[in-house]
DNA sequence: TGTCCACTGGAAGGGAGGGCTT
DNA sequence: AAGCCCTCCCTTCCAGTGGACA
């Protein structure tokens, strides 16, 4: 038993003291440094829920990782420690995931119903008739159903905001019951899109979550450390690189976290006791580099051609390419594997989406005669992308495919 | 000053794929 | 089985456009 090769590493555990978890964006703590504003304004508007009467809808805005989500958790489960009748119905959805009206209708109302039986499916009827099936089941007892919306502009942006008019009048057709938005968004100018109509109803309420500077993120850090790790494990200067690396990054105590937990990882694995600089500094790369290949692998195969076509250009040294540009390398591309290829309209969207995910980084510009079209120049690191597209087997034909060097008629080389 | 390029990005609509209702 | 509905992914069509060039 003692020559097992788990025997060394299963005996010392010299960094946590604890379940990794609670360096996870996931893990609620006890209390939110630098959000207890937010929270009390929170409580206030909420808290005639616990009366049974409607609260005012709120809007919540602030970037990825300033403790959105968080502060709403935290209020949830203080709500339902508080909510002795049992009056408050809280329903958190994310409109990134649920992104339809009829799939929010239909997951609201089938958050109201225990059984598998009576659930709404998930397709199949008309949004008319959720709407009623929804309405019934509010209106079968009296309750204040608070419902979190996060990342609601996806849910505008793809369906315009009809919807969410319909959902703040949802009050009219209600008897007993009543249902309070809580929207979260990222962007700051989400509301500008908005019909004023909806803007008023919506806002009643307004709370902004500033980015953390680095102090804060420090004190976040330093909180969650010391329930995570032995004494002593984790420095003063890792603790301030790490805060100071997020801070950079529009205050995102997420990062800080995720970074903190990828340095104790690498720090462990290593056998150390101790988290150095060096350790942060290759979380850092680690992590860059895992959001890039998380991001390629679900792309689906046409953005996975047009991505590599875009790819194989820069390391052909054609830099800056132009739309048409390319479209042609995508065309070529799609002949070489036999997949049919898309019209150029639904590659210029694909383009748009590879900058959305921050793959590619495309802006229209305008070259007078040249016309109008988008510079598109890639933003991951070439070789490791390309070897996580070359895995998927519609480009399997592809791997260690190059494409031809453009020469202009000055180019020097033989 | 006007022209004109190479797209951009909105609108409308088709059809496949899921599933319900009668 | 026939008739609906909703969503997703695309195509077709097209008016609009920033700025170099004549």
């Amino acid at each position: 038993m003692e020559d097992n090769v788990f025997i060394p590493y299963l005996r010392n555990r010299p960094l946590f003291r604890v379940d990794r978890d609670i360096l996870r964006p996931s893990y609620l703590p006890e209390r939110l440094p630098h959000r207890e504003g937010q929270v009390d304004q929170l409580v206030q508007i909420l808290v005639p829920a616990l009366r049974g009467e409607r609260p005012s809808n709120v809007l919540i805005h602030g970037q990825t990782g300033t403790g959105k989500t968080a502060v709403v958790k935290f209020i949830e489960k203080e709500l339902r420690a508080a909510d002795k009748m049992g009056l408050v119905h809280y329903l958190y959805l994310n409109c990134q995931i649920v992104d339809t009206p009829y799939g929010v209708l239909a997951h609201i109302a089938n958050s109201l119903v225990e059984g598998l039986a009576d659930k709404v499916p998930f397709t199949g009827l008309s949004v008319d008739r959720v709407y009623q099936v929804l309405l019934e089941r509010l209106d079968a007892r009296k309750r204040v159903v608070l419902l979190v919306l996060d990342e609601i502009d996806r849910i505008v942006a793809k369906n315009g905001d009809d919807f969410l008019y319909q959902l703040t009048k949802v009050n009219e057709d209600l008897g007993r019951s009543c249902m309070c938005l809580i929207g979260i968004s990222n962007e700051l100018k989400f509301t500008e899109y908005l019909d004023p109509r909806v803007r008023s109803r919506l806002g009643d309420e307004k709370l902004v979550f500033p980015p953390y500077n680095a102090e804060e993120l420090r004190d976040i850090l330093a909180d969650r450390a010391a329930i995570a790790f032995q004494d002593g494990a984790v420095g003063q200067d890792v603790l301030s690189l790490i805060a100071a690396l997020a801070a950079q990054e529009h205050g995102d105590a997420r990062r800080a976290l995720d970074l903190l937990r990828v340095s104790a990882e690498i720090a462990e694995r290593a056998g150390r006791e101790k988290l150095s600089v060096d350790d942060v500094m290759k979380a850092k790369n680690k992590l860059e580099l895992d959001t890039v290949i998380e991001a390629v692998k679900a792309l689906p195969t046409q953005a996975k051609l047009i991505l590599l076509g875009v790819l194989l250009n820069e390391e052909a040294g054609n830099t800056r390419l132009t739309t048409g540009e390319v479209y042609a390398t995508y065309r070529d591309l799609c002949r070489k594997t036999g997949i049919a290829a898309l019209t150029s309209r639904r590659v210029t969207d694909l383009i748009s989406e590879l900058d959305m995910l921050g793959l590619v980084s495309a802006t229209v510009k305008s070259f007078g005669r040249g016309g109008r079209t988008k510079e598109i120049q890639p933003s991951v690191p070439i070789l490791e992308t390309k070897r996580v597209l070359e895995k998927d087997e519609y480009l399997a034909d592809l791997r260690g495919h190059r494409l031809q060097v453009q020469r202009t008629l000055f180019d020097p080389r033989p």
